[in-house]
RNA sequence: GGAGAAGUAGCGAAGUGGUCGUAACGCGCCGCACUCGAAAUGCGGUUGUCCGCAAGGGCACGUGGGUUCGAAUCCCACCUUCUCCGCCA
């Protein structure tokens, strides 16, 4: 959300950069709805002085043993009118801040300007795609010779975009969670967290989610629970309405979970394989930080980030995203995308952005200098790395000419009881 | 699910219809004094937000309603936390 002093007073900026995004913002409205806003607002104010001018005759009036009938009469109706307009502010201010929910976040000096893929600028590489002398089979056409992911009966016990995992599909996804977790928490400095994997809607709204984006999002039905889309939602939303000390800045979280989205809109796309599920396991990354730091926080971020990678042996680039790209929350934003062999591309595994103040001013995450008074956090995030893509992308890129495929070193110790290093033999 | 208790500033806590939320008091924090320095001590300061060019004013005692000329204080509903009982992985 942005500010309402800074709206008011950059109405150009703001329109400007919801349409860089790709987005509109009615700025017209915005307008009229903020003037009227303050139009009552000073009439209904300056009732209310008088009320309790009033008042407080009427206490003094009734302890020298004066008749106050006919102040109190007036006043009377002077309650009513402010109750009148009360409710009618209540109603236009519930109104603006549903127009403040839904303004995009203004891009970060640097990112490129752009509509959409071809626009995002790959700023480093790491690795090379294999060369194979086959041809190289999708993961889902391994994993089914492998016998470690059921795709078909997880439709019949569930729906379409869910899987099975097994045997060694299961080992490896839950090798994957602890490697990286392991990653971050004893080498990279993240303290971590095992969060609900249900929040209630103001979390949702916290993080920019909600009110926009309800259909991507599953409902518990008959609450107002949400399943989460990402770690994400639980992990910042824990510092909400509070206020913490500079000193416990930079906080960095990391955090396992399994992520839920409706993928609505997304109807056809990647329907086989892992790519895009209702359900999928992710390490998620979390900071809150000074404003002044949070451009190099993204950057470590990203470094940490891709180690995941590195250390598996995956080829994959780092893309940075143009203003179309950037979605409703983000400041900027990079992309990993990694290597799949099968589709001849690179495929996003991880998104690390910088919300700058945007979730923080959402979710009242504050925090005060020595002295001074409550700031916004800036928030960060960004997967550290999605575990279903990366089960995809060490089956597609690890892939051997006899159906089996090889466990990439760093991963064995998380394998015990893997008989010489290749799943399948 | 049943019974009870509680939600007030960064934290603890007082305040039960009208000099008051610039919220007593304590802790913490900031400044000053004392000190070679620190501790201890003393003095002073320290909520947020909105409207307004300003002067000034409004709002907020978990949330939302209600009663009243006036509510932290009375009434209703909801949320959260705690205690006991029941159930339960």
């Amino acid at each position: 959300m942005l500010d309402l002093k800074f709206v008011r007073e950059n109405l150009e900026m703001v329109r400007e950069a919801a349409a860089r995004k790709g987005e509109e913002a009615d700025i017209n409205r915005f307008t009229a709805v903020d003037e009227q806003r303050r139009r009552l607002l000073s009439e209904v104010e300056r009732l209310k002085n008088r009320r309790n001018v009033v008042s407080e005759q009427v206490a003094a009036m009734k302890k020298s043993g004066e008749d106050a009938t006919a102040v109190i009469e007036e006043m009377r109706a002077v309650s009513a009118r402010i109750k009148e307009m009360d409710s009618e502010i209540r109603g236009i201010e519930e109104e603006l801040q549903n127009i403040l929910l839904t303004l995009p976040n203004i891009p970060l000096p640097g990112v490129p300007v752009g509509q959409n893929e071809a626009d995002n600028v790959p700023v480093r590489f790491f690795g090379e795609p294999p060369r194979f002398d086959f041809e190289p089979k999708a993961h889902w056409d391994i994993a089914a010779g492998l016998d470690i992911i059921d795709f078909e009966r997880a439709g019949k016990v569930t729906g379409a975009r869910f899987a099975f995992y097994k045997g060694w599909g299961a080992r490896l996804e839950r090798a994957l969670i602890n490697f990286m977790l392991d990653l971050h928490v004893n080498e990279h400095g993240y303290t971590e967290i095992f969060p609900p994997f249900l929040v209630h809607r103001n979390s949702m709204t916290g993080t920019g989610q909600l009110p926009k984006f309800e259909e991507d999002a599953f409902r518990v039905a008959g609450t107002e629970y949400f399943l989460i889309p990402t770690a994400e939602v639980p992990v910042t939303n824990l510092h909400r309405e509070e206020i913490m000390p500079e000193e416990a800045l930079p906080l960095r979280y990391a955090a396992y979970s399994a992520c839920f989205r409706a993928e609505a809109g997304a109807h056809g796309r990647d329907t086989r394989g892992l790519i895009r599920q209702h359900q999928f396991n992710k390490v998620e990354l979390v900071k809150f930080t000074r404003p002044e730091d949070s451009d190099a926080e993204l950057e470590s971020l990203t470094a940490n980030a891709e180690e995941v990678l590195k250390r598996l042996g995956l080829p994959y680039r780092v893309v940075l995203m143009c203003t179309g790209e950037l979605g409703f929350a983000a400041a900027k934003k990079y992309d990993l995308e990694v290597w799949l062999p099968a589709f001849n591309a690179y495929r996003e595994i991880s998104s690390c952005s910088n919300f700058s103040d945007f979730q923080a001013r959402r979710a009242g995450i504050r925090f005060r200098r020595k002295g001074g008074r409550a700031e916004f956090v800036h928030t960060l995030n960004g997967s550290g790395v999605a575990v279903g893509r990366t089960v995809a992308a060490i089956l597609e890129n690890y892939q051997q000419g006899d159906g089996t495929v090889l466990v990439p070193p760093a991963l064995r110790p998380y394998l015990s009881g893997l008989r010489g290093n290749y799943i399948g033999r």
